[in-house]
DNA sequence: AAAATTAATTTGTATATACAAATATTAATT
DNA sequence: AATTAATATTTGTATATACAAATTAATTTT
């Protein structure tokens, strides 16, 4: 109402980040279970799928800056989720045994995530606006 | 492209996130004529329209918890963007003489990043996704 | 009126992310 | 071949945000 909220919801800026935390909030509840928060869950699921691939490709899939990617990798080495190779000027991520064995989870949880989601915004409006909200941050990185 | 892309933009999380990344850069760079981040910028103008509000008032008309604008009110105060008046429970935040001051420059600086994003989104889409994002963060807080 | 509950705010602590600078490696020019 | 430029990654440092616990104050119940 009041002339205030007006103001604050026709900024993208400000609905973004609002929609941001609180999509995080529950991404975090939903890989809960796997003792993950969802970044960390989403580099596990992608080497799973394509163990090898460079630390920077990583970066570009992810939208994330490379030093927050190496950030990440640190942590997920140290629980034993990734192996990272030092290949000259490249850095190669592998999956782990246990990363492997953890997969299903991950991968079921994000399920969850989606389901929680959908239930909330309805599945045709949720498809929509991710798809909008991601075409669009697409074209802002360009910039 | 290709199957991992697929898979990760269809994920509101990260999408979403993607998106507050890229506008918070953006807005940063809009407001940075006036040596604030965003949120800062945000509150000195909501306080100057409307000096004397709560604390948890704030807090609620952000979307953030009440710690954090707790933190953030901390950094303005020394700064002399507000004043805190401790009331009993409550805290009431005042604008100030360097805060009006400043107004017209944040006002600018806020239309100005409007500005720039509608340019690269296209004033309807933006518009449109600027109401969707609202309404599905606000949907997203009431769980 | 005293005790217990509820409410508003603040601290202590943790974390994801980024920027700028440093490092190391490969490629391109001279 | 030697120097220069470009590329990939990592460190040092900073910051916005949140959660859980602590504090303080107001309200309700007994």
């Amino acid at each position: 109402m009041t002339d205030k909220k007006t103001t604050y919801c026709k900024c993208l800026y400000y609905s973004a980040n609002a929609l941001a935390r609180g999509i995080t909030k529950m991404a975090d509840e939903a890989f809960s279970v796997v003792n993950l928060a969802p970044s960390y869950a989403f580099i596990v699921m992608t080497v799973n799928k394509q163990s090898g691939l460079q630390a920077g490709e990583l970066a570009q899939i992810m939208m994330l800056k490379p030093s927050t990617v190496t950030r990440l990798l640190e942590k997920l080495e140290i629980q034993d989720l990734v192996k990272r190779q030092t290949l000259g000027r490249l850095t190669l991520i592998y999956s782990t045994p246990k990363s492997l064995e953890i997969n299903k989870k991950i991968e079921n949880a994000w399920y969850v995530l989606y389901q929680n989601y959908v239930e909330i915004l309805g599945e045709k409006f949720a498809n929509q606006l991710t798809e909008n909200v991601y075409s669009s941050a697409l074209k802002l990185e360009k910039v």
